[in-house]
DNA sequence: TAAAATAGTTATATAAGTTAACCATTAACA
DNA sequence: TGTTAATGGTTAACTTATATAACTATTTTA
């Protein structure tokens, strides 16, 4: 019973240590990729962040008002005012689905994918350069972390 | 010559590895997390994510709006704009700093900090819960990854 | 002491989000 | 089979969050 009691508390005690650490990083690794790619995607394509999650889901095939409203965390109104701006940039194509004419199915525009690939590419460029400043083992032990928590989501 | 080729194209392979499996993961994770808040938050404090974020950060001592800009990445106006709506509120309270009359000092107030009691704490618990989910070994890798994480960012 | 830098706010505008109400289409079923 | 329910999306009206530009107040510096 006691033992079972350590157990627990010492289980615990590292699981509050996991989440704490997550608070201390995570957000703020996040906020700077956010940062790199807004000023990329505002200064290059004049689009915004939010625009450009959009057109990330899009080009990973959610290709739906809802599909993109929920993979954001968002109402359904939201992504279609949204979608309205892209659209009118040039940037997707809307289409009825024949089969099932509720359905409005989005694509990037040739423009849309080229803008992705440009944006994509050199944040993955930028995020492999910081990725370097750790060792072999760090990064190994990083993509395992990585597929555990893929796994838990 | 030909073995560093190899070494670095081998490195390289891995880093893009990790880089992929970050935008599989932890978009999706951090998602959830901020669902988690924006719901707590919304139904029981009326205040927004962006809110709960700004309470969090002048939490941890970011005590002026440049300061919060600068976690936030956000402009000067914006944040002086949500710090009224939070004054306003009754959970955070200006006050001019004697020494440089230039600072405005921000900190939660009572109200203010038995919310984030209560928002951070009960978030804490469900993502400890999920967390659970990991072997003891997964977690220990986890934490390990979030201090090499933590020091280049 | 005049000019520059810093901290913050106000004004104005746009983007992004909400809920409620609506239209069009498809599915369910009595 | 014809009405009702469910689904997918948009529109309307509103709020919040954000930006830039211009401003006040204060402190620093040259």
């Amino acid at each position: 019973m006691e033992a079972k009691m350590d157990a627990i508390t010492h289980s615990t005690k590292k699981l509050r240590q996991a989440v704490d650490g997550f608070w201390d990083t995570y957000p703020p690794l996040w906020r700077s990729i956010q940062a790199h790619i807004r000023s990329l995607a505002e200064e290059q394509f004049q689009i915004t962040l939010e625009q450009f999650h959009l057109l990330r889901h899009i080009r990973r095939g959610r290709n739906s008002v809802s599909a993109l409203a929920e993979m954001r965390g968002i109402s359904r109104p939201a992504v279609s005012h949204s979608v309205d701006l892209l659209v009118t940039r040039g940037l997707i194509v809307r289409s009825v689905d024949p089969l099932d004419r509720r359905h409005v199915k989005l694509d990037l525009s040739t423009a849309g994918n080229s803008l992705m690939d440009t944006v994509f590419g050199d944040t993955r460029q930028w995020m492999m350069e910081k990725f370097a400043a750790l060792t072999e083992d760090e990064i190994e032990a990083l993509t395992g972390s990585l597929e555990s928590l893929k796994r838990i989501i």
